[in-house]
DNA sequence: TTGTATGCGTTATCAC
DNA sequence: GTGATAACGCATACAA
């Protein structure tokens, strides 16, 4: 091994490793002419103090682990993205973990996350609703965690999620106020969390302008392509909906392939909204109506959160809930008179 | 510190250390009967021997890096999946980085991998054009890199790409037989490599085809959107073209977007092709002609070229470049004779 | 202000 | 097949 070493470097100085170490950290009494002299000769050799070695004597690693269902999604890459940034400015690194939406991974990832690799968890769950019990199980020593946008409402954690009960009901009321009667809900889970209180503001916008909620317009979807394109292509055949509120952007992507394959016309024939962060979705066609979430600013609030709770040594009260607020934006996707481009 | 370790498991089973250290591992010799008992005492008291621990003994991390310029995009978020599938199954873990195209960041960045934290680095590089050679500073001790696809070409260092400069011409050469006699190439930095290459495809396709080069027509673009916006409407104003061939996904969706409010209407007036990897291409208004890059294999490809790397003992003759092809999918906005949906 | 000694939790080497 | 021990590289309590 030449690699350099904090020794290696003592002996270069004739110093010893203890005044090496404190050249590195800000606290310790070191005059500033040795400490100049160290970090100049550690530059010169490439120095660094080696991290595995400097947390297992701190037993904190500086490192947080960000848990997603999936990766190539606008939503969840943009919430990264203002995880990774908040990261960047606490001096933090982030470990990456994608689910694929598989509950057993999940399990792995969080068990194997305490040995120390990291210091806290940012977590979007995966949609399998199973027994979320697991997290109980390390009691004390659970690692700290945050949940953001999917969570288990029945782990007791702090979440940053967005208002989706109130963006439903009006994203609902919308289509309503567009003409629609028939208007079917497009959901992937709609036993996790997510789903249920979305679906719970599509149910009473219903009942408060007296429409009659009909089980079988709600559509559960799967998360293949293939799949869905089936389901969705059914749905629309046999339901005739005039409206369509899907739960996640890839619903309203594969109504829109469906209504071509089947000659509707959107928003003649069918009105869409979607939850969604796309940001092109003025230019699709037509431009969808979408319920935006603000997904970077929801990464960058779960992520300062965590560092709260990683940084207070008095943890005072902390928000047990950080609520954002989605937009509607309307666009012809669900407009009356369309404009013809 | 009620936490519990190697040492705690021996004293609650009468063990020694070692014997549970062996536990752990596959190799080692050991009776069933005891790795059983281990194994089952552990789960139960929730050990998992210490990653730093082990690492600090072992010297390695079983952990890459990953370093993009962004995050929010579809291309980088696909091949980051591939990445993160591949290093999985290799046992691996991946840390995130994001350049923002900030060459100080990313010089940081691998600066500080540098000391243990991880085994091996995935990078696409940063956008400026500056000096390259601190990666050649760290000599025999650089970690094992691999780019994809925006490289150095001046770092010599495996890397996997694709066809850009074939697709390129070809992109050119479509836009051509469609009828442009006027293409403008939009670009983020010219001088980046895949910039260039891309760009000598464009101006050998004209070439071939007679039509003169001209240097306006080459637009340089920024990252900012507001800068693009006007950037891009000034080009189409003032140099009238009637083909558009985008480097990069987004200065296409900037084009639209200029399109739109200057009521130039695509394909008629003006046509479009460009570099993406958006799977809602044939979404758009008008469904978009996209030179499509296979993002997630180039991701995987990427991984394992990295995993072998650090696996192999042999370094035997390991490819130093691999190649994938990107595919032309020819839609709407290069169409001669669009259909109205 | 600097040096010495010890331990962080683990694994490899060697003994038994 | 199992146990004792040293070492990985660093940071701190304590001594000087």
């Amino acid at each position: 091994m030449d690699s350099i070493n904090i020794k290696k470097l003592a002996e270069a100085l004739n110093l010893s490793t203890s005044t090496i170490s404190r050249a590195f950290r800000d606290n310790s009494d070191i005059s500033v002419a040795t400490k100049e002299r160290i970090l100049a000769k550690a530059k010169e050799l490439n120095y660094q103090p080696n991290h595995y070695a400097s947390n297992l004597r701190e037993q904190k690693s500086k490192t947080i682990a960000v848990i997603v269902p999936e990766l190539a999604n606008n939503y969840f890459s943009q919430a990264i993205h203002g995880i990774e940034r908040v990261a960047r400015e606490n001096g933090y690194h982030i470990l990456i973990y994608v689910t694929d939406d598989d509950y057993k991974k999940e399990v792995t990832f969080i068990r194997h996350l305490h040995n120390g690799r990291a210091d806290g968890i940012i977590m979007s769950v995966s949609g399998e609703a199973n027994d979320h019990n697991y997290l109980n199980k390390f009691g004390a020593k659970r690692l700290p965690l945050v949940f953001f946008d999917r969570i288990y409402e029945d782990i007791e954690t702090p979440r940053v999620i967005t208002n989706d009960y109130n963006s439903s009901f009006l994203a609902t009321e919308h289509l309503i106020e567009q003409g629609c009667k028939r208007i079917a809900y497009l959901v992937v889970n709609k036993s996790l969390s997510i789903g249920k209180t979305r679906m719970q503001g599509y149910i009473d916008a219903l009942a408060k302008h007296g429409i009659l909620f009909e089980e079988n317009l709600i559509v559960d979807c799967s998360n293949s392509y293939e799949e869905n394109s089936v389901i969705i292509k059914d749905a629309l055949n046999e339901l005739k909906p005039d409206g369509v509120f899907t739960s996640v952007e890839r619903l309203a992507f594969a109504t829109y392939y469906a209504c071509y394959d089947l000659g509707i016309s959107i928003p003649e024939n069918l009105k869409v909204i979607s939850f969604s962060s796309l940001e092109i979705a003025p230019l699709l066609n037509p431009s969808l109506t979408t319920i935006t979430q603000p997904a970077t600013e929801i990464g960058e609030e779960a992520a300062s959160l965590l560092f709260t709770i990683l940084d207070d040594h008095a943890d005072k009260n902390l928000p047990r809930e950080i609520v954002l607020e989605s937009k509607i934006i309307m666009r012809n996707s669900t407009s009356k008179h369309p404009k013809k481009p």
